[in-house]
DNA sequence: TTGAAAGCGTTACCAT
DNA sequence: ATGGTAACGCTTTCAA
């Protein structure tokens, strides 16, 4: 492996020059620059990120925690910061907490506290005090992307907002008979984002003088397959919904797959809107509330980056915007057009 | 921070004595063990991964290269090989060339080359020589997942033989008019794959005596919308296939939904097959060609640690296996039994 | 079993 | 503009 001496001696300067020419800092004659540069090439040379995060303290590394890679939400925030990262040569460590979760003390206790990153942006986990503790403990920029975790800043859509606005959609549609595809507290998983959604849901209601029935909400897992099970228990109840909020749009997805199976049309005898603006959504036609998850991730980046860089950094509450989408999958329901 | 040194001084050992006793080398007394484990424990004293990779040349991390997180097969696979890695403390250090992949360039040259790895796992890709060769001067292990490269060690599925065996799956049922949603070339991506999967169903189909009908085969990218548009287009044409191979079971799902649009029964009048076994496979109740794409990926990370930990490298091509799952969306012919 | 000390490859300060 | 040279924190001989 070459090293910078050896750069250094191919080109007839010394290593403090050399390093001074390969990072572009001034006070390096151009002529010298050139030569240095030439060299280095040619040589291969390639500088060891162990050594130059030893002498300087930077790893140029940022670490991601993942609950898994496997769902839309935490793929596309990760593409995100990965995308904001790659741009200024920071690179992405990925501590993935595993489908399982078990490898969850592991993570926490040797990886992430190796030293390795110079700031941390964790995905919509629910951490433990200790954890919490350690991540303080490393004393470097931290941010969370995706749901409200208290003593940790954080940044997402304002979940009771959306859930509002998504449950508010259809009432001003006409709906009146409204059910909720709800979200299960995932172990490990941060529980406000299902249980702000459902009561977003509940307080659009009852703003709207409705209540919400026990037996039109069904909790699920936050996957299409999950959802699905669960609308097809909601909707063979009688009477049944004229509509669904599904707490994101895989459940959405789930819902109008259990609809089709039950031969109702959709959005005929059912309404549906999720929350997300999957990738799948368009296909569907699905009416959404749609949030940028690759967008929330390239802020957490450059947020974090902000900071490494000596910004102050930005407090409070950081909201991002969230819009409703129409599709095809909401509209007045049809209970009314009958009456007429 | 507290460094080894804090720790040596704060358990009256050497740093020397610290170190061994941290990472369980012998030669330490259990007295001694205990009081500099107790003390670094307390201090809450973490390696700095810079300092012992210089030390030591090893990075303790593993380079992943990914086209993207957001498909399955590569989620999938980087889930399977960050499982292996976590178990022996290992990082995953992930360079995602980006949904568009302009920065591959920068990827190749500024991280991969940063000698922040100990070795390289590339995902389906298509290495330009110039990348290639990068890859080799880094002088450490590699492997290719998910696609055959030519000069690169490479692990997966036969591509050619699964076709095969998806397209016999049909034949055996009795069909005879068999179309195939092939997949599309993607720039970045390994070519071969779709090549080979559309070359096995046209081998499948001449050993059987039949020919495949050009304007049975409708390419399209990888994605279920993209197949979806693909599938609409192929099933309009008369006369129609009476089955349908779709190179990924995303594309399947896409031809599912397509088959549904036009009120065509599947598998009564469509049979559908994929290659993958997809999360959602199992909703859709679809038949498919199983490949573990964790698996894979877990294969992958303990073939790269086998060779750390000083193992001759496992030479060949080498092909894990895949096996057919018969679900709800093939079956016989219609024609025939009308035909009876 | 333990300790002293020489690296590991860079960076950054201080001279020049 | 350039060079010499301490760090940086750890590992690993080699002695004791």
């Amino acid at each position: 492996m070459t090293s910078i001496d050896d750069v250094a001696r191919a080109s007839g300067v010394s290593t403090a020059t050399v390093s001074r020419a390969l990072r572009g800092l001034p006070n390096v004659s151009p002529a010298t620059r050139e030569t240095v540069l030439a060299t280095a090439e040619q040589l291969g040379y390639v500088v060891s990120s162990s050594a130059s995060g030893l002498a300087t303290g930077r790893t140029l590394a940022m670490g991601v925690v993942v609950p898994n890679v496997s769902r839309w939400f935490y793929a596309t925030v990760l593409e995100g910061i990965d995308a904001a990262l790659r741009r200024v040569g920071y690179d992405t460590i990925l501590f993935n907490l595993g489908l399982k979760g078990e490898d969850r003390e592991r993570v926490f206790h040797r990886s992430i506290l190796r030293k390795r990153t110079d700031a941390v942006i964790a995905l919509c986990l629910d951490f433990t005090p200790a954890e919490r503790e350690q991540l303080a403990s490393l004393g470097h920029p931290t941010i969370v992307v995706g749901g409200p975790v208290p003593g940790l800043r954080h940044l997402g859509v304002d979940e009771l907002a959306v859930a509002r606005a998504a449950t508010a959609h259809l009432i001003a549609l006409g709906h009146r008979q409204i059910g909720h595809l709800a979200g299960i507290p995932e172990p490990g998983l941060n529980k406000r984002v299902p249980q702000r959604r459902r009561r977003g849901y509940e307080l659009a209601l009852s703003s709207a003088g409705l209540s919400a029935r026990p037996e039109w909400i069904e909790p699920s897992d936050f996957q299409i397959s999950g959802a699905r099970e669960a609308a097809l228990r909601l909707l063979r109840r009688e009477p049944r919904p004229t509509a669904l909020f599904a707490a994101s749009d895989e459940m959405a997805i789930g819902a109008i797959l259990a609809a089709r199976e039950l031969g109702l049309d959709v959005p005929r005898e059912l309404s549906v809107i999720g929350i997300d603006n999957h990738a799948l959504a368009e296909t569907f036609g699905l009416t959404t509330i749609a949030q940028d998850a690759f967008g929330q991730g390239r802020l957490a980046a450059e947020l974090m980056l902000e900071e490494l860089a000596g910004a102050p950094p930005r407090v409070g509450q950081l909201h991002v915007p969230a819009t409703l989408i129409e599709r095809a999958t909401t509209a007045p329901p049809a209970s009314r057009a009958q009456v007429e």
